[in-house]
DNA sequence: CCAGAGAGTTAGTCATGCCTAACAGCTCAG
DNA sequence: CTGAGCTGTTAGGCATGACTAACTCTCTGG
């Protein structure tokens, strides 16, 4: 009766996938977590069924009440661990995401308290993303993709939104990590060539380079 | 191809019951584990498949060299986990063992070496249990019941087995954790009676009351 | 000697999650 | 307008790991 891993994965990827307020696609699951489409339909039935996503055939799913209170115990349990795993064994923030992919379903209501306790109730994760609350609230920020800055304006990166390790080292290697200051320079938007300013350096970069940057505009 | 938490369990489970050197019995798993016969002799069969325990029909189970060492990397991470939820996240070492028979079967090599740098490469979990090394090097000690004091004798609680939160909270509230010095006074085995000093109390019990507490005996 | 208790196995079933094959419906380019 | 390419479902199957029912075998007490 409890959700299973698989079960809190799929609730993950739907939450994600919806974030913009669209039912998410069987197709767009199957690519986001490895699995077939027929699993997919099947596992969308499923969770119907538990009445943690509204489903019906063809016309993709989106979250529950309850589901999005589930998914939000997952997310929180995610981003608790890996700002752990930086603060207290000291992994690379490039590591911690497959990690915590793991963990994250695997660990009691007690450890997460005690985790939380430690850390001093973290409001963001390595990575500059918000923590869920313990009610299941979540801290909305109006941020923008990097690349989206137009020259001349400036920013502070505040989130890094990746899973693939090597981009989040490239990244942090290049000062990009929440906090840092940018300023867009200039843009050739033909060549898909952008000159940002990241801290007291300068950065040549695609599009491709940077996304997954999120910053604040500054007003 | 790995091996699954239901199989270290299974590993595990062979591993403590066999200790004395003989065959582990279908019936003895079972009981152990909490699960039927029929699932015990099935699963038996795979782990044989498997390489890891020697089995045959009806003549109960080993543990082969590999199952051995797959083995003493569980109970490495148990043991560790049990530690550091001790000495980081200070639960009570009542708690621990419910943790770490989960996680332990979910944690990455990267964790299980940040862990055990950060305790500073610990010999014991928090019971008095020594830690497998890296290579599946187990130290052995000889140990005797706490019961098999005879009257006069003295000796130092060295391990406490037992996965009864219970029993473990009532041991450390009577001073009986490992280093605790211990003395027979008398006993009354036809009552099933015993006096011990534990460090500087007195305590009455019956053998039931302390089984699973070890100690080294004094020479 | 024989009945019953235990130990253990086989057979058959179920739930969870995954897969491939096949097909239905929609949209869009040619 | 027609076929290719998507999206999505149904159908059927497989692996893991659990269960109950029913059986065999061995041992022991009366
Ligand atoms: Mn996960
Ligand atoms: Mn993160
Ligand atoms: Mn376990
Ligand atoms: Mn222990």
């Amino acid at each position: 009766m409890p959700n299973s891993s698989v079960n809190e994965d799929y609730l993950k990827a739907i939450f994600y996938l919806g974030r913009d307020g669209s039912r998410v696609q069987t197709t767009a699951l199957a690519r986001q977590l490895g699995v077939s489409k027929p699993s997919v339909t099947s596992m969308l039935k499923r969770l119907a069924g538990k009445g943690l996503v509204d489903y019906s055939s063809g016309q993709g799913a989106t979250l529950t009440e309850e589901g999005r209170l589930a998914t939000m115990r997952v997310v929180r349990r995610h981003r608790l661990l890996e700002t752990f795993l930086v603060e207290v064994l000291h992994l690379d923030w490039s590591e911690v995401h497959a990690e915590a992919e793991v963990l994250e379903h695997h660990l009691s209501a007690r450890m997460v308290d005690a985790i939380d306790r430690l850390l001093g109730h973290p409001s963001e994760d390595p990575h500059g993303h918000p923590i869920p609350d313990a009610q299941g609230r979540l801290r909305t920020r109006e941020l923008v993709p990097l690349g989206d800055l137009a020259a001349g304006e400036r920013g502070t990166v505040r989130e890094v939104r990746t899973a693939q390790s090597g981009r989040l080292q490239r990244w942090k290697e290049l000062g990009l990590v929440p906090g840092a200051a940018v300023a867009m320079r200039s843009k050739q938007d033909l060549e898909d060539v952008m000159h940002v300013r990241v801290g007291d350096r300068e950065l040549a970069t695609g599009t491709e380079g940077v996304d997954g940057v999120f910053v604040e505009r500054e007003e």
